[in-house]
DNA sequence: CTCCTGGACGGTAACGTTTCCAACGTTTTA
DNA sequence: TAAAACGTTGGAAACGTTACCGTCCAGGAG
């Protein structure tokens, strides 16, 4: 065993810049600017340091040049909530893409329930110096970013306390066409739940509520139902007791993803007991996968959420290298009503409840 | 206006551990040790530094700290594949969950579908020094990790060209539950579709036959389909020429999720038709959302999905710190069968085709 | 032939932190 | 009382890169 251990060896090993100097017999200044795009360097120089970086495997550091002042990292942060539901993870991934065309990496930060838990994980991303940020932020304030010297986007809602771009789906026209549409079939009596107070909610509520008032129907404020949470368990909880009253809805308007599953299956289990008096007509907000497998298929308020991420990626990049000066802009997707059948059941829709 | 912007001045500003010194009257080395948990310094100078901390809303720069030698960066790289798939999403909220307790942010390499583009993203990662890469590893070779002087841990897959860390589930055990499931109801036709041949499928399959020749039942070749994508659409193709055949399974295991999905799109499709001589039983492998309010619930092989990122970025914590010297270790995960009533149809199973 | 211009290249400072070492003052021990 | 030991502090080197500045040489103009 007369070698050192390849491992070991790799181990102390990475090879700097300086090594690759001297191996191709050059100055230091002339392997980066090989590195960096090799101007100003004859091209025979060039190719003895190309040969010698192959040769050690040399790998630029990115940590050393992100410290050089005015070089930015070439990272991007991603501050979001849980990617189990595919509304974030369709942001994250149109996002890494985007960002990876850059050569960009996206850097996620732990992502707390609290806005103390987003205000600690955001300075954490701060303090990685990433090249800018991208939140879908908490209802806490942000003004602690106005100083940070970073670029942000906020994603899906704006922030309080700062005045940044922002990238977002049409939210109250969304709730404007669901109403629309179950007010055209006949409905009168059309039950909203609503998850936990974000902006998103409170604009699908408004759009709501303008489609009431445009097509002369009031709202009755004992269907407009605020949930502790935004989970489906709430709003099976919810659903099962609205459609129990007498005076029961004839269609229901789900806020979120999350929260069309909950009525889903609130409504399987009452349909199931008998306890249903009449089908109620369903409409979600955000498409989900296999709703147009389920025994009716769902009828949704969609939007391109993959351009979300992709516009707030787009954008970000464009002003962390400086080429986007604007003053902040707000970009505004549309949303579209895409049909299944849930939505287009008429107010009568016979149910099947049996003698109470 | 004889003040500065503050904006301005908050760009310009940034400031540094010499800027504190310099604040609090004290030297760099102090304000170092205080920041870092402030052993050996006395506590009226440690409230001085702070204090100054404070007053310039000092952050330190973690990309300088992680240029000293031998400290790595505090963060850890994910590479994984489309993160609008659940299962990959899973993995990374989990294994960022666990990170961000460490005080680990989570770096999220750009992933392209071939093994080159992952080669890359993996090297863009190991420049940012990251302190340790977990890799949901495509088919390619592996073995330039090796000199990496990187701790990798693999995740779902084992890796060709390098011996590392692996946390998977067992796939084999779960093949052989979903075939054991099917033949114990009295299947003997059971097709199989399987996705591109990862490591996984391959298992997979392995446990799928094994439970055949446990029973004493020759596995039909034909009825061994492999897939050209790993998408529900070429399940749904697959499907439906499998099931038009005069000689039809009885019930047909899905390898995958999306697999199970297209498979249920294509049975209903024949269904509708009038196409479907018969109702095969159908068994997924991994859960997925709303699997159960399907018109007929799917049963499926599962298994604990965040777990495997918990373990993951758990061992890659310790390998990091170095903690854990073990040599390479080998975690599986238990697979378990839900019922839900796709998967317990018995072989007769009445269809409803109606003369060709 | 000389001077000047300009391209190619080498050397060095600087980025912000950690770590090591030396220096200082105070207290304990001989 | 002197020496040693210890805790606290300041200063400087180093990490790997980029940017700037100066030097050198070749070639063109005068």
């Amino acid at each position: 065993m007369s070698e050192t251990f390849p491992s070991k060896a790799a181990e102390h090993a990475r090879p700097t810049m300086i090594d690759v100097a001297r191996r191709a017999g050059v100055g230091l200044g002339t392997v980066s600017r090989v590195v960096n795009g090799g101007h100003g360097v004859r091209d025979e120089t060039a190719q003895r340091v190309r040969a010698a970086i192959d040769e050690l495997g040399f790998q630029r550091n990115e940590v050393a040049r992100a410290l050089r002042p005015g070089k930015k990292s070439t990272s991007l942060a991603l501050v979001l909530g849980d990617l189990t539901n595919p509304f974030y993870a369709s942001i994250a991934k149109a996002s890494l893409e985007v960002a990876g065309q850059s050569g960009y990496a996206v850097v996620l930060g732990s992502v707390d329930e609290d806005p103390e838990g987003e205000k600690r994980a955001i300075q954490e991303l701060v303090s990685r110096q990433v090249a800018g940020l991208m939140i879908v932020p908490d209802q806490g304030d942000h003004a602690f970013l106005e100083g940070a010297g970073v670029p942000v986007v906020f994603v899906d809602r704006p922030a309080t306390g700062i005045d940044a771009d922002i990238v977002m789906v049409d939210n109250e026209g969304g709730g404007r066409i669901a109403a629309e549409h179950l007010l055209a079939q006949g409905h009168q009596r059309i039950a909203i739940l609503l998850a936990p107070s974000y902006y998103t909610i409170g604009r699908r509520l408004r759009g709501f509520r303008r489609a009431h008032r445009a097509a002369g129907v009031d709202v009755d404020e004992s269907l407009v139902v605020q949930l502790p949470e935004g989970t489906a368990e709430a709003a099976e909880k919810a659903t099962r007791e609205v459609m129990l009253r007498a005076d029961a809805p004839t269609a229901i308007f789900a806020s979120t993803n999350f929260l069309a599953e909950g009525v889903l299956r609130a409504l399987g289990v009452l349909r199931s007991l008998g306890e249903l008096s009449q089908e109620p007509a369903v409409v979600g907000f955000d498409d989900f996968r296999l709703a147009d497998m389920l025994p009716t298929p769902v009828t949704v308020v969609a939007s391109d959420i993959a351009e979300l991420g992709r516009s707030a990626a787009r954008l970000l990049l464009d002003r962390a290298s400086g080429t986007d000066t604007r003053p902040p802009q707000r970009i505004v997707l549309p949303c579209a009503l895409i049909e299944r059948g849930s939505g287009e059941r008429p107010p009568g829709s016979a149910g099947n409840r049996t003698a109470g």
